[in-house]
DNA sequence: AACTTATCAGATTTAATTATCTGATTAAAA
DNA sequence: TTTTAATCAGATAATTAAATCTGATAAGTT
């Protein structure tokens, strides 16, 4: 099986834009971002609270409670949730695995997959969430 | 960490660009392959009967027996080793992991990834191994 | 024919990832 | 002030991926 994202960064990812898509400012408890995406409830608390961490997630504790986006939706880029979660391996580990691989020493993919990795962090970079909310609302009503 | 290929996939890659690169017809133990490489002897003979099972890379039993390529380095795609080892999961499943994205259900990100993973299909498709012959000879050099 | 060296098949072990549980703390509501 | 419902921290369990081991079979070499 081959991964590009690992589950906690796809997990990171869609609540992220779940919490995006409901507006900056409301509260959703862990357990119903858990119900709505039906993904583990523990698991995605974990997640939220590593993004809080680096302020692209904010909580609450107690009662009525939760987690919030910790800055404006236009603000959080696709590629800070991917490099809060995963950190840059994907950008920077060669994709064949050779630990040794650089510009000076490049495995046979080096630079085939450069310029494929480049666009993809071009991507993750120019895209921030708030692009998404329509679709993430249509996504979300499938879900359910 | 994020992952594009399994260590599987990666190994695969670099055995049968070795055996590419080495030439045709030429046998190599399991062992003169880890050593090489640099990577478990049992993995990687494990992993080339895998390949061997699709005629990527054909074996010899016995005394002075091992791997070689099983067709012309010219008639291996990138994209039939990934095919073989990881499946073509990378390129169907959804990037978000929602298990529902389609055409018509799509993620937030279906269009944006899609177009970027349509790219990396087509490289891998178009790159045949006996392309990077003198790069894969360059790069074994710095290993050992 | 006996010996050696290899693949091959299957089981087992180890490590990493994913998921869950337990208890402490916090804060709103009754 | 007590109850309730949440985050948060750390430990544990389950699952999957990666690596290793064991034994069987095959085929050259002596």
């Amino acid at each position: 099986m081959s991964i590009i994202f690992s589950k906690k960064c796809e997990y990171g990812l869609q609540a992220v834009l779940f919490l995006s898509a409901k507006g900056l400012g409301e509260v959703y408890s862990a357990e119903e971002i858990s119900e709505h995406l039906r993904i583990p409830k523990e698991f995605v608390s974990k997640i939220l609270q590593q993004l809080t961490a680096t302020g692209i997630v904010d909580s609450k504790k107690g009662k009525k409670g939760g987690f919030f986006l910790g800055k404006k939706s236009s603000q959080i880029r696709l590629l800070d949730i991917v490099l809060a979660i995963d950190g840059d391996g994907i950008f920077s580990n060669c994709v064949l695995g050779f630990p040794s691989c650089s510009h000076d020493t490049p495995c046979p993919l080096h630079n085939e997959w450069g310029s494929l990795i480049k666009k993809t962090k071009e991507m993750l970079t120019k895209q921030t969430i708030d692009k998404f909310t329509t679709r993430t609302l249509k996504k979300i009503s499938t879900i359910k």
